[in-house]
DNA sequence: TGACCGATTGCAAACGAATGCATTGACACC
DNA sequence: GGTGTCAATGCATTCGTTTGCAATCGGTCA
């Protein structure tokens, strides 16, 4: 089993001994405690003299200050909690290293929670204690009630890529509406008629969005989604969705998956199970443009939600919210692109070049 | 741009109103402070009847106990410090979410910080200020003295994936040498005779594991790797390396990438640039056995690092070295199993079916 | 020379909880 | 009734900082 090489080192030979805190320092330096709080204070009164003797002696100790008192005593503790689940959709990761990168510019550490999906949620009471500033929710299966909960506590949340109508908290989340009637209105002007839908987790306000934006430019274009069903956002269940779709006898011919990670997932299925060709039988598209949609094998037509935006946002108004000058709640939807691949068929016209991808950008307005 | 909703909700009427203490917990319940710690403490000795009352009082002020205070007294934060980079690289959520889950299970909380793999680390510096209770180290990229420094300031560290000669830190890895000779003996013996190899980080144990055990089997049967390219663990990298390796005038007709994330990438080249069918005219395997080898479109044949299993034993560890049992450091290394797919031509036999995945598990001796 | 000023520095009180110790009371037992 | 026991509770200290305030000191200016 386990191979285990024990190195024979042994730990410091000095039994238990403690960190070396401010008074040491204080002593070793011959100065009073003060002192050593503010040589390690920017800007603090210290004579330039004295902060030397004191750097130096609190290098020999290998002093360093300890955080948790500075937190106590300054009522800050610098650190904000990011709640996320389901790390393998690659969303989530490309999420949480742009927030991780952000905060800390901001100077904020992380507390990170990542909660099942499934299980329920008495992570918010943990989270509570431990004095986060602020509260980042970017697990799309929280309920709302977590969110009430915490600004009830005071504690500034913002809800990232996703909403809440009943709550009065800070959201950022994509253009869901926008994008889907786009994806609904790209589709149909490629020439589709029987569109499918892959839906995430149904009580979800990103799905209750985007289905109603792909649903409604159907209808009110006297179209309408022909098969429907559940994917609950993860891999299997795009999967049995996909497949459930596939084996109808009236199969689409073009289906929309509410996220990237099921869009690759349905793809797949389409492809392996059924042996049917990307975009020849069938067109597909995501949501969210995450790295994979890039890859050759999907490249996957998606509406983009631009993280680093999303993610500039979430923190411009935490700071706002934490420096308690803002006490408005705000809603910011970032808009985004249809990012155009091979995925899906194409429209005769409206496919621009921006950059390094294509877009659709159609010259009829966006409702007929 | 960005749309911007104001929602008109304004913040709590009252305006600073701090959080209530155990002191104010304890005033309406007409107890000292003493007592409401006490109710709060398991197992402490409180009559039924006042624990009821101060539970009470402490809904109605909705009291929280804070976690700071308390470490603060305890001398323990209850959280570990992960240090993690490139997530776009799907063994690092992987491994992110079982060890989220493993140390929330053991009663911890996880400080995270994600590095640039570029960048330097003074990251260090602020980690051992918040008093974190152990250090898992689980990128690539940082430098040994990292760890060295945290060893000499008294945290306890594990390496993650990662091996290190000359420090006395805990380390948990895959079986590098043992997998890449297993990977060299199976391209092998599938025939194959031109044998390419796209490096990940030069300086990183694993690579230099996965790189010797390879090169070493191939040596010691007089075959050889022909084309090398490093990738440095990047998909960029390893799509650059692979364009490099398939414009030699003689292609490899097996290419070994270090990890599953650069054998996509080689994968996607490979189809997407050179029209090669993938295993017809050129065999790729990987290492890590990552969530996406499976899907089909890739298909890859990789030799597995367990994640959940890895995990468990770097928080055994840990807990080991908080409590100060074990002073001696430990170097695991946990075996994984040739996962076999469709990525690379099939030797003629020792393929066997384990559980839903088939294993290459040679009679032969793994040394000739 | 004496008042005043600014820069340094120390003192001591926070921050919010945990906990050893002493105190109180209730109860049982002899 | 006196004494011992035990549970319940409060007091006061402690954790390692920050910071307002006061004290000190050297020097300047009138």
């Amino acid at each position: 089993m386990v191979k285990k090489t024990d190195t024979g080192a042994r730990a410091d030979p000095l039994p238990v001994r403690r960190a070396a805190t401010a008074y040491d320092v204080a002593k070793l330096a011959g100065v009073s405690q003060s002192a050593v709080s503010r040589a390690f204070t920017p800007g603090a009164s210290v004579a330039p003299e004295t902060r030397k003797r004191i750097i130096t002696a609190a290098k020999e100790l290998s002093y360093r200050p300890n955080l948790i008192a500075r937190s106590l005593i300054k009522q800050r503790s610098g650190t904000i909690g990011v709640v996320i689940s389901y790390l393998q959709n690659q969303f989530n990761p490309e999420v949480l290293e742009s927030l991780s990168r952000a905060l800390k510019a901001a100077g904020y550490n992380i507390l990170l929670f990542t909660v099942d999906p499934h299980s329920a949620d008495p992570v918010l009471e943990e989270v509570l204690q431990l004095q986060v500033e602020a509260l980042v929710l970017g697990s799309t299966s929280l309920s709302s009630a977590v969110a009430d909960e915490c600004a009830i506590a005071g504690i500034p949340v913002v809800l990232f890529n996703r909403t809440s109508a009943v709550n009065s908290v800070s959201s950022v989340a994509g253009d869901n509406v926008a994008g889907s009637r786009r994806i609904a209105q790209f589709l149909a002007a490629g020439g589709h008629r029987r569109f499918g839908y892959i839906a995430g987790l149904e009580n979800s306000s990103t799905n209750q969005e985007r289905e109603a934006g792909y649903t409604t430019w159907l209808q009110q274009n006297r179209l309408s989604v022909s098969s429907r069903a559940v994917g609950n956002y993860t891999f299997q269940g795009a999967w049995d969705a996909m497949r459930e779709i596939c084996s109808q006898p009236e199969r689409p011919d073009a289906v929309f998956c509410a996220n990237d990670h099921m869009a690759i997932a349905a793809l797949e299925v389409a492809r392996s199970e059924f042996g049917l060709d990307v975009p020849g039988d069938l067109s597909i598209v995501g949501f969210d443009d995450v790295g994979a949609a890039r890859w050759p094998s999907f490249s996957l037509t998606s509406f983009s939600q631009p993280v680093d935006v999303m993610v500039a946002e979430t923190v411009r108004i935490l700071l706002g919210l934490i420096g308690g000058e803002t006490a408005t709640r705000e809603a910011i939807t970032v808009p985004g692109h249809l990012i155009v691949r091979r995925s899906a068929r194409l429209p005769p016209h409206g496919i621009e070049r921006n950059g390094d991808v294509l877009v659709w950008c159609p010259s009829d307005p966006l409702v007929p």
